[in-house]
DNA sequence: GGGCTACCATGACGGACGTCATGAAGGAGG
DNA sequence: CCTCCTTCATGACGTCCGTCATGGTAGCCC
């Protein structure tokens, strides 16, 4: 609580893009909900709303990878899978703590403003790959190949982002449970050396038709 | 092009929903895409907005599942692995082709609108499972057990709807690309009969921690 | 033909938006 | 004390939004 005006501004902007999402957030309910003085905003934000929101995309790229080391951090005999779980039950607990109102700022920004602005386009891929970076060090760590990893934290960013949209669906937990289910031992599989694919028909041409 | 003034408003809010979102994308825009008259807003959708949007969400749910179905029509040989590659191929087909600009019309829909409209959050819900329920049929007639099936079907959405963001983000297929090499041997390993749980540590618990 | 219904056209209303102009506190440094 | 600069306050402007009111046209049915 000890945040300067500016901080605040930012936070509850990704906040509020999170809910309502990027179009439907107002400049003046920005500032409501940081208690901000309104005339503030031209002070810091000269750049106008997408400066706003630019920033309030970066901080949720950035939120995201320091949460990624945080829970890393926290599990006890590690695994590729133990991370992927970890990554969703948070998502998972606040959707029954809080409710189904608030998404990831990323896909909503992506889904309001891709064709539309290049720079809030870029922002939102600049924080995915800030979020992606950890995820796959992790990876790392557990004994993933390198060559593996970005494709696993790809994988798992895609699935994760999936099941969340498909959970605000359907205001239920269970695609969140569901995916890390699935994933989980391929995840695991991966760390202890296991061919990525072994189950592969042999010799099978890898694109359809 | 022979279709009622009807059909073509609903079928052009799905197309501008996919481009600007549910908040940017206005009745006027709409009325202008598909050339038709402004005064027929009111008569055909007295509901407002909300009704056009939630028929749009509707068209496309019915739209995908056609789709899968088209799709799967088509591939010899027929695998798990195969069907997710040609949905996913259908999405890469687009972006190289016409751009990243138009997302899918669900995840904008989920994103703008799940907390405040409980009427167009449960139409995309529903559409999901339209869209779903196809999938799962399909991996069945695959040799995927039924109790599998949907929960297959799950993650192959979400890592469908995931990779796309991440797509539109980068204006890269690559995460089209990742999710369905690394999703590949996984799905057709649960048609052989595979269990899920081969890699798993024995006796594990589901959560973690 | 008269009347009824379906469809289309147009203009207006109230509100919300992002942005800008203007100006007032309030401390720092001379 | 005066001045400068950061920060905050407030009101206004122009634009766009979704919705509504009103009226016009076209075709079918009795």
């Amino acid at each position: 609580m000890t945040r300067t005006p500016r901080e605040r501004m930012v936070l509850s902007a990704a906040q509020l893009v999170r809910i309502h999402g990027v179009g439907a957030t107002g400049m003046r309910d920005v500032v409501a909900h940081a208690e901000a003085p309104r005339g503030s905003l031209q002070h810091y934000f000269p750049g106008g709303k997408d400066q706003l929101i630019a920033e309030a995309v970066a901080w949720a790229g950035d939120y995201a990878a320091r949460r990624v080391a945080r829970v890393a951090a926290k599990i006890e005999d590690p695994t590729p899978g133990k991370l992927f779980a970890a990554m969703a039950a948070q998502w998972r607990d606040e959707f029954t703590a809080q409710g189904y109102d608030a998404g990831c700022p990323l896909v909503a920004t992506v889904a309001d403003t891709a064709a539309t602005s290049d720079d809030l386009r870029e922002a939102a891929g600049k924080a995915f790959d800030g979020w992606q970076r950890p995820v796959a060090a992790t990876l790392e760590d557990y004994g993933v190949p390198a060559a593996r990893s970005t494709s696993l934290a790809v994988l798992m960013l895609s699935a994760l982002e999936g099941a969340i949209v498909l959970a605000r669906a359907h205001q239920d937990v269970a695609p969140l449970d569901t995916v890390v289910a699935e994933l989980r031992p391929l995840l695991d599989g991966a760390a202890s050396g296991v061919a990525n694919d072994s189950f592969a028909t042999p010799g099978g041409a890898s694109t359809v038709d």
